[in-house]
DNA sequence: AAAATATTGTTAATTAAATCACAGATTCAA
DNA sequence: TTGAATCTGTGATTTAATTAACAATATTTT
């Protein structure tokens, strides 16, 4: 049973609150409490718990230690997973720096680049290789997803060479939509269309 | 008439695969060309230049030309929207770099930032004002829009900041969910959400 | 201990988005 | 010039996601 794309992504959400609560010394949190936390309702946030066979003390609201929990043996891999960015520019960097030090199931392990002056260094905390020995360094250290953030023109060469070096999973912070054969799990996220999204609201606002 | 949300994304995407085709000398398009740039099908992109009311020649696809201006009307403000960058560290560099230089409706005139260092200075292109100034600045400068790339801490006080100076759209970086007024279009993208999803998906295939 | 209240879990209804299916228009081939 | 092929535009259908509605259950109040 797989859950719907979008459930998965509030339980993430969810889940940072629920632990950001419990750092502030709660025990049980309402359904209301946690749609309140993000942009969201109550019957939203029953049905997504629902989803993941979790349920709470009638009237008390959820567990938070038993809720985090839950949602960890859906979302988090037994071992964690390895991950690699590719292309160390800013963008690069601030993804890797979101990442590193935080404890995680994801471990951001390598970094890829072609510019000589970064190569060998450690670089966000993260050591920077050639892209050259990318399906090398991507078989000997088990890296199954790789975060993709170089420059448009070379996106898809790079792209292929990830396909090459057997990645599971991409997340494509490129503006160039990427071609991957269907077992390879895709996800893009382009700021051109989120700014042109934001700009066609705020000019034709919807009610 | 409002659009789709998703129809409005995936237009800003067809827009750029078409100015590309031009570039290349290209004068005509057909949906399942269009379909195949994309992650997409044939009927998606005809359903949604259905819903922007242009029709093509019978049988000699799209002109492209005509349907990059069709877009333009549809997504662009006549006079275009300004925009600030809020934060200027690895991320907000990144998105600003993305833009300056760009032909587009969308104009990043300003950034800001607490770093005294960063004050005064041009950074990716765009001059940096200190966030003690936002207020005065969007208001001179007629901005609509902001991208908040500042650290999770300062996010939920740089957004009140943000309403004060009656933003209209805020596009949110930060792994904090923000409360804005209604009338505010806010969208949000999330970057360990996007990871654990891609997580979820490699660990869990769909078929 | 009965009544009122608050909260969950879930079925049913609704809405939004994507896909199917096909008529109509144009072009191409013979 | 007829017939086959190709492509668009759109009504009808299906699928996915959200929301409404409410019974069941625990708690609090009186």
């Amino acid at each position: 049973m797989t859950l719907p794309e979008r459930t998965v992504e509030r339980l993430s959400e969810y889940r940072r609150s629920l632990l950001q609560c419990l750092e502030e010394g709660k025990t049980h949190i309402f359904s209301h409490e946690l749609a309140d936390l993000h942009h969201n309702t109550a019957v939203q946030v029953r049905r997504d718990i629902m989803f993941i066979g979790y349920t709470s003390m009638q009237r008390k609201g959820y567990d938070l230690r038993e809720l985090v929990d839950v949602i960890g043996d859906i979302l988090d891999s037994e071992r964690g997973l390895n991950v690699a960015v590719i292309g160390i520019g800013n963008l690069g960097k601030a993804v890797t720096t979101y990442f590193v030090g935080k404890r995680s199931k994801l471990n951001i392990i390598a970094t890829f680049d072609v510019d000589t002056t970064k190569i060998d260094r450690v670089i966000s905390g993260v050591k920077c290789y050639p892209l050259s020995r990318l399906k090398e360094v991507v078989e000997a250290q088990q890296i199954s997803i790789a975060i993709l953030t170089v420059p448009a023109d070379s996106a898809a060469e790079v792209t292929a060479q990830l396909v090459e070096a057997d990645i599971k999973g991409l997340m494509n912070f490129t503006t160039v939509p990427l071609n991957v054969p269907p077992e390879i799990y895709l996800d893009e996220f382009d700021m051109i269309t989120s700014l042109e999204k934001v700009a066609y609201f705020v000019k034709s606002p919807q009610n």
